[in-house]
DNA sequence: ATAAATGTTAAGGACTTGTTAATCAATCGA
DNA sequence: TCGATTGATTAACAAGTCCTTAACATTTAT
């Protein structure tokens, strides 16, 4: 699960080039113009951090930043500027923000701040595995399967084999092949063992019709979507 | 302000791999290929934590330790190895060595050891870390547990559990890694050990039902707000 | 129609975890 | 130096979980 970034920038230019170089190292990057923008966007969805710009028109990144808190208390907020004057920092972390950065700088240097409060708040820590299955939600890491607002533990087993059957959602998988990665081994038993564990995500999957477990006969199963 | 750390490995493909991944977590890594190379940095610029592999041509990191120890007696050092016997274990403690870590190892179990000398040297640095649980507050530079009125003192190792789990809300912690990360090493007495701590810690936590340690079978335990 | 494969449910048993108490080790105070 | 105290580990047993196996039903292929 990659972090999710609010970005308000009203150079383009700037934006772009900053919106371009987190995508690459793997963020997901929203851009917006204005802090009215800024604000809307940050109501609508959750974010893990949020760059502000703070001279901009309208609404600067500081009034931003407040609005932002009223909101959300947790949240790292990063100011860019290109003024360095100490009044302006103060203001900055008066406003609710937690570091602050002066153009020109480096995206290395960027990068390192933003590691710095990601890994704080413990969003990139250990990655974790998550698969859409329609409208479903499963997370590899924590066995969980979300639907709606329920919530299911998996064992670890059954885990293991949605997770295989995800990484080949609409391919046939033999039953040599989930026994030989599930289980290390190919027998007769193991065998009846894992149909056991099909019946049973069937069970767990069975309230989006759209989703279905395929039997192959004499071959193996197909997770459909 | 990201902490820095000095690594000191041999193998450039290995040297490349541990300081990306650092680098990519926020830390500002700087890499030398040699005993005698990474001697002389450590002279030239302050860090905060060293990392050395044990096994070098020229110099190798037992010797490397000692000669960083003989000018800094607190910054924590770490041994990267993949001699696994007890005597090189004694050796790297003998020549000043915090820890051990043998190949091969995953990033992030690197990453945990990492935070927990970095943490212990910013609490000697006089900083604070407090958690929030639910109703609770959890001060583990005092030891300190607060509910209502109430306050328990804890001993250090509830302290350095429930601060792991704290670390990892709502985060399925694999048994291994609870004991890794605080007691540095996994065995089935160890393991029970845990499962006591686990168990007390339930009772401390026992008077707000929104805070559970959940167990999952096979697994590990989860802190869940 | 028959044999083989698969679906499903439930019981058995191995293993994991929860909990309390006993033991061991280290520290402290007199 | 010697109990007393404190905290961690080990022991012991209870409780719980999950994988397997069994048993029987249903489907599929020939």
């Amino acid at each position: 699960m990659s972090a999710k970034i609010l970005l308000v920038e009203d150079d383009p230019n700037l934006g772009f080039v900053i919106k371009d170089n987190l995508t690459l190292k793997g963020f997901d990057v929203t851009l917006c113009e204005n802090g009215a923008e800024g604000y809307q966007t940050f109501q609508q969805k959750p974010f893990d951090l949020c760059i502000l710009d703070v001279m901009m028109p309208k609404q600067d990144g500081f009034s931003l930043a407040k609005s932002i808190r009223e909101k959300n208390k947790q949240v790292p907020i990063l100011f860019v500027t290109a003024k360095s004057m100490l009044e302006d920092k103060i203001a900055g972390f008066e406003s609710g923000g937690d570091d602050y950065i002066v153009k020109p700088f480096s995206i290395e240097e960027l990068l390192l701040r933003i590691g710095v409060f990601l890994r704080r708040s413990t969003k990139i820590n250990g990655h974790e595995e998550v698969f859409t299955i329609g409208s479903f939600s499963f997370n590899f890491t924590n066995l969980t399967l979300h639907h709606a607002s329920e919530s299911k533990i998996l064992t670890h087993k059954e885990a293991e084999i949605l997770r295989l059957l995800c990484e080949n959602k609409n391919r046939v998988l033999k039953r040599e092949e989930i026994l030989k990665a599930v289980w290390g081994d190919d027998d007769y038993f193991l065998g009846r063992s894992m149909d056991v564990f099909i019946s049973k995500l069937r069970k767990y999957l069975k309230d989006d019709a759209n989703v279905q477990i395929v039997n192959y006969h004499g071959v193996g199963f197909r997770l459909e979507v």
